[in-house]
DNA sequence: CTAATTTCGCAACTCAGTTGCATTAGTACA
DNA sequence: TGTACTAATGCAACTGAGTTGCGAAATTAG
């Protein structure tokens, strides 16, 4: 049974991400929706997309939080683990399909790697 | 001549630096010298301090500003570029001195790279 | 010692993210 | 189709990191 209801507020953030694949700030959600729902709510909506493994978070460059849709990710298994570059002109985000090799860590234990590329984007850095 | 002047708030932060060659938060930071100097004083002096090469920042799992002693940096080269650790459960950083390889991203200018490894430190995963 | 200039303290502000609570709206089931 | 249970929402107030403006104090060059 699925932890989230069906809700209007719901459908409309989780057709931002289905339709357009691509990473988006918390804040531009909350200018993106605002009028339809409170801010609020879409704390507390990506929250749950993201326990029910439809999204995944990140920090920024700034220390924002961002969010992008997951691949083949489910409630309980978190799968899609990659990098991410954020272009420092325009401030975009983009998932990377990179694999990143990390030397073992000796006497840690590693439970996640948060890689982000900074730098120009194509369309910046023209 | 350096952009710094030697004043005693500068000398305060800059041998909580020296002495534990430990990353620091910069509100660890502002509650360790409260009483010394304002918390407005610690941001710009961390800023300074950057900008001449002594210090580093980054931003921690939970998108808090850090900052670490630098190795061999100056004013004009910030040379020293690494991963850091971060202990989800005591909230300790680490500078590590690991090279990690990222692939070529291609129609990307990337400038940096930030990685932050989290999990257990040594203390904390018995 | 003096003047130029940097640095500091303070108070007020900004803004992302959170919390508590009363109200609304999905959903399961009779 | 109606009812009851409970999740989800709106709202307003809050928290806390980081910033800004400005007058006062401290550093440093000469
Ligand atoms: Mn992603
Ligand atoms: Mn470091
Ligand atoms: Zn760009
Ligand atoms: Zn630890």
């Amino acid at each position: 049974m699925g932890v989230i209801r069906k809700t209007k507020a719901v459908t409309t953030v989780l057709n931002i991400f289905e339709n357009k694949n691509e990473a988006k700030s918390v804040v531009s959600l909350i200018e993106l929706v605002k009028g339809d729902m409170n801010k609020t709510t879409v704390y507390r909506i990506l929250d749950r997309l993201e326990q029910d493994g439809f999204i995944h978070s990140f920090n920024g460059k700034d220390g924002l939080k961002w969010y992008a849709k997951c691949n083949g990710c489910s409630a309980h298994k978190h799968s899609d683990k990659h990098p991410h570059f954020q272009c420092k002109e325009c401030d975009k985000v983009e998932c990377l399909s990179l694999e990143v090799n990390i030397p073992i860590l000796k006497n840690h234990k590693v439970d996640s790697t948060d890689i982000l590329l900074i730098g120009q984007c194509e369309s910046c850095s023209v």
